[in-house]
DNA sequence: GGCTTCATATGATGATCATCATGTAAGGCG
DNA sequence: CGCCTTACATGATGATCATCATATGAAGCC
């Protein structure tokens, strides 16, 4: 080993971490090799030594996302158990904030509507996302939930959607309700209690 | 007026027609200037004669896709009215059929996760669409309903996000789950007896 | 019947991109 | 001390792409 221990390692960390966050700002076609490393601070002639192909970064990419994302799940619902930590994770999914930040957001949002252009290396890393986070949600439910499963779901497409959707709408205030409405309904749906009603908003 | 009299006009229509699939099937970078006059029949150079470039191509097949979705709209929802229309809506939006024909298909869902690469010229025609696509739904639930609009909203979100990511996953066992319990979610949040059993699934 | 107009074709231009062959320098090992 | 592995850089290649300048050819008009 010359460099130091595990400089490779560590410079294929960094472009991964570019590379995730990039994916989610701009999707697979808007990552291009160049600017990627560039972003890192080296040039695009060393990728190759790190990644057989641009498919093959993508494919790893999305697997940190997930691993990232479980984290981020973990710091949202902080030592909460049950509904709170689903309420707690339903409310920090859906900020404006949340929404704003795709590059460190959710990755089923961001990579909802990217279908046609994940490559297929990529796509068994999404799938055994989203059904942890179906799984994340379910374990949460309500114990009297008749088929938690099936209800968490269905809470995940809203989830997910709500907030690509909010992304993808031009309109500050229709980007908010939106936000806001799957907030409301979603807590509503999974049992728990009216909350702080932080964002008024009304229709028309 | 050489050639019959509406050529140019037949021409375009045709163009958009084929834009609007190829973007709904594989993103509007997915689209080639090129590829697109081949499948009219036609050679790259005419285009600039139609559009004045890619992005208003895509704004113009952005706002045809909402105009066919609301004719469609209306063949699904026939002459029923109030919860049936609704009824009949949510079955034959989340169908297999749908999820896998997004080029005919509706562009909420496909547009969904492409709000980066949408150009700005796009934007409002989406905009503009989410609404009316919210308006209707909201004007079909249950006269008692305490806020039409906002329960529409939230609709919107969970079809929308269902069927995208639906598309999104790759097995065909989880794709018909999302779907399956979406649609039976949504029925129930919209004051609708217990649908046909259709697809039985059970989780694990 | 020739002129003119307009829809479309041909071909070029420059930009961007993934990929790879080859060069270089850093630094542990003999 | 010098060698040689290894991480990365330079530069090239060929592909794809949007855009546009110019050519062509059909068809109505005088």
């Amino acid at each position: 080993m010359r460099y130091s221990s595990d400089q490779k390692l560590q410079t294929r960390n960094r472009v991964l971490k570019a590379a995730a966050a990039q994916i989610r700002t701009h999707g697979p076609q808007g990552v291009g090799v160049a600017a990627l490393m560039q972003e890192v601070g080296l040039t695009h002639g060393g990728f190759y030594a790190h990644f057989a192909s641009k498919d093959a970064l993508i494919a790893a990419a999305v697997k940190t996302m997930f691993e990232d994302a479980a984290t981020q799940r973990h710091r949202a619902i902080e030592d909460r158990s049950g509904p709170a930590a689903l309420g707690a994770f339903i409310d920090s999914y859906l900020t404006a904030d949340h929404r704003d930040r795709p590059d460190r957001g959710c990755p089923v949002a961001c990579l909802l509507g990217q279908s046609a252009q994940l490559p297929a290396l990529a796509r068994p890393a999404f799938d055994t996302g989203v059904r942890g986070m179906v799984r994340l949600m379910a374990s949460y439910l309500p114990d009297a939930t008749r088929d938690p499963m099936a209800l968490a779901s269905s809470l995940v497409a809203e989830l997910a959607g709500a907030l690509a959707l909010s992304r993808a709408v031009e309109d500050e205030a229709l980007s908010l309700r939106l936000l806001e409405q799957s907030r409301l309904a979603l807590r509503a749906r999974a049992g728990l209690a009216i909350p702080n009603p932080e964002s008024p908003y009304h229709d028309h």
